[in-house]
RNA sequence: GGAUUGGUAGCUUAAUAGGUAAAGCACUUGAUUGUCGAUCAAGUUGAUGAGAGUUCAAGUCUCUUCCAGUCCGCCA
């Protein structure tokens, strides 16, 4: 039925008998001769109508958008300034020699090349939206970049191996998507968060280099970046530091955008730790393309005689950090004004600002309400710290240091980019040296920051007991342009680690016992020093491609409350079924009368 | 759970201070032998997301509700 495809014909095959089969783009009917460009999947055609042959003629002028045909014509150069120069098949054309139409269609929903059609649409559609060119080049490039990856950790002796769908429900972590057992009445599985103790379960086990590319499962509100389903690269390995597996997957990441973008990585990633992140960028994900930093002042504002800046200063959990935007003083009240209400959402009670007018001048070239408040030489200290020049502002932040770190964090991604002061394309690092909890305000208790699988770090082993606050953990993540790309770790390999681990996660032995039992007795039978990594694919796609959502990268994704516009899940299910499940549905659904 | 933006013809949008719901594209028909977002002419298309209220009068004001987007919380 086809011999090429559209896309793909070109002047190579001038003179050649072509047989293609496509869907009807456009229509240009000119009475006497008409012309249908025939897309498929690599591209558009122009296929050429003439009415010496009168019947064929009579069928293509019933031919309407999106009909489904099968031509089989000539390839001719066209006409001497006919070429169309946007069209990688526009040097030729294709006469027409027999016509099928394979189908015909409905006048479809929107325009394919309409560019601002509502989601809404486009996901009830989904069908339909997939055959527009950035879709179907979004999805090609994503296959690309699944077939880059496999190449490099094939070729780097990592063995691809599936683990359940079906599995257990963890105490940790995100809420679980749970799947009733028919045969064990009133038992549930739950999909996977990850395959985070399969894998390791597949290093006792001496495979060595294990990689998947895995769908995971998490019952969380949905965000621009996150899908209650989504795709992560999955990879462990044993007998590797940190050193090694960072320095491999740098190595596939480098490969990965030579081949597919031909950009190359500048290498080695830079390194650096939590503490270092949190303090200068406000966060554990910098964006470094953005060049303006948080700047510690905590020591100025001590003794100030304003107890917005002194109270946090002396607060051993607040801190006071400058936030210097060059050129800033441009910045109207009305702006400033949007930025306060803009930190305000992190919780920070107020923005605080300096115009520098004239940074020689001291006091007098300063404009903002609360100079009035700091002594000459704070000030002086100030503008050497920043080193502010004339026509620059400095923003701060004042509040317990989480809120600092929030607000000024996010503040200065929205000034960088409001200001457009981005700076190059991509800049990867590594954040290292998190530590191995956070303390749970309202639990009252320790959180993993990573998982409870991480490993301390050997020189922090002691602090599990003493004061696990202050123990790092041996893990890393690996971060683009201010996006978590994937993160790992060592893991813990020694059974008694992870039992005072568990332990100080307020786990209690009979809760690690029964929910993570086998994984305990795993590691008494010879568990071999082991880490790897998981990154996130979607969003990776989405940074390669350089889409602004997830959901532009996978091909049915779902909306903000999680439900398929396409097919109309989820939904409900039968009485039969949900009684052999043993389960019964306990408020009715709202009327929908 | 919260903040915020939007929902008007098949699609994308408009509608002054509450006073006859409009345009472009799509679609239909006709014309048209070199277009490529073809062109020209004519034509069809609406319970303004749903419900209630205020009013002589509601797309517009009030309340409730549903859907979609962005963000906060949440996401080890």
């Amino acid at each position: 039925m086809r011999t090429h495809y559209c896309g793909l014909v070109n002047e190579s095959l001038t003179d050649q008998v072509v047989e293609v089969c496509g869907w009807v783009h456009r229509r240009r009917d000119h009475g006497g001769v008409i012309f249908i460009d025939l897309r498929d999947r690599e591209g558009l055609l122009q296929v050429v109508f003439n009415p010496d042959q009168a019947e064929m003629f009579a069928q293509a002028e019933r031919i309407r958008s999106e009909y489904v045909l099968a031509v089989k014509g000539k390839v001719r150069s066209r006409l001497e300034g006919k070429e169309n120069p946007d069209l990688a098949s526009g040097k030729i054309e294709v006469i027409a020699q027999e016509l099928t139409i394979l189908n015909r269609a409905e006048t479809p929903p929107f325009q394919l090349d309409d560019d601002d059609v509502s989601e809404e649409h486009r996901l009830r559609y989904r069908y339909i939206d997939l055959r527009t060119f950035g879709m179907t080049e979004r999805l090609k490039t994503r296959a690309k970049i699944s077939k880059a990856i496999r190449d490099y950790l094939d070729s780097d002796g990592y063995l691809e191996v599936e683990t359940p769908m079906l599995t257990k429900a963890t105490p940790e972590g995100a809420r679980d998507y749970l799947v009733p057992s028919r045969t064990h009445h009133g038992q549930f599985f739950a999909l996977p968060q990850s395959p985070q103790l399969f894998k390791q379960l597949l290093m006792v086990s001496g495979l060595d280099r294990y990689y998947q590319i895995v769908r995971c499962f998490r019952d969380e509100d949905l965000r621009a970046d996150r899908q209650p389903e989504f795709t992560q690269l999955d990879i462990e390995t044993s007998f590797l530091n940190e050193e090694q597996i960072m320095f491999s997957m740098e190595t596939m990441m480098r490969q990965l955008f030579k081949t597919i973008l031909d950009v190359d990585l500048a290498g080695p990633f830079p390194q650096m730790t939590y503490a270092e992140a949190m303090d200068r960028f406000g966060s554990d994900k910098p964006d470094l393309r953005i060049p303006l930093e948080l700047l510690e002042v905590s020591d100025l504002m001590e003794s100030v005689d304003f107890k917005v800046f002194s109270g946090p200063a002396k607060d051993p959990k607040c801190r006071v950090a400058a936030l210097h935007v060059p050129k800033g003083s441009a910045l109207s009240r009305k702006q400033i004004d949007a930025y306060t209400k803009f930190v305000a959402i992190y919780g920070a009670k107020g923005l605080a600002y300096i115009k520098v007018n004239d940074a020689s001048n001291g006091r007098e070239g300063l404009q903002s309400p609360i100079v009035k408040n700091l002594p000459d030489d704070v000030l002086d200290e100030l503008l050497k710290r920043t080193k502010a020049e004339s026509g620059d502002l400095i923003f701060f932040g004042a509040d317990k240091t989480k809120i600092v770190n929030e607000a000024l964090g996010a503040l200065r991604i929205k000034v960088g980019e409001d200001l457009g002061l981005i700076e190059g394309d991509w800049r990867p690092l590594w954040v290292i040296d998190f530590p191995m909890f956070e303390y749970d305000e309202k639990a009252k208790r320790l959180n993993a920051l990573h998982h409870p699988f991480t490993a301390p770090k050997d020189e922090h082993l002691d602090l599990l007991e003493s004061d696990p606050e202050k123990c790092n953990s041996r893990a890393y993540d690996m971060i683009l342009n201010g996006t978590e790309l994937g993160g790992g770790s060592i893991r813990i390999h020694k059974q008694n680690v992870q039992k005072k681990v568990l332990k100080l996660l307020g786990i209690s032995d009979e809760e690690a016992e029964d929910k993570f039992g086998f994984l305990l007795n795993a590691l008494s039978y010879g568990c071999p020093p082991h880490g790897g990594i998981a990154f996130g694919l979607d969003r990776l796609v989405m940074l390669m491609t350089g889409a602004n959502s997830i959901r532009e990268v996978m091909a049915f994704p779902k909306t903000q409350s999680a439900s398929c516009l396409l097919t109309q899940a989820p939904s409900e299910v039968s009485a039969e079924q949900l009684k052999e499940l043993n389960i019964k549905v306990r408020q009715k659904p709202k009327e929908t009368e």
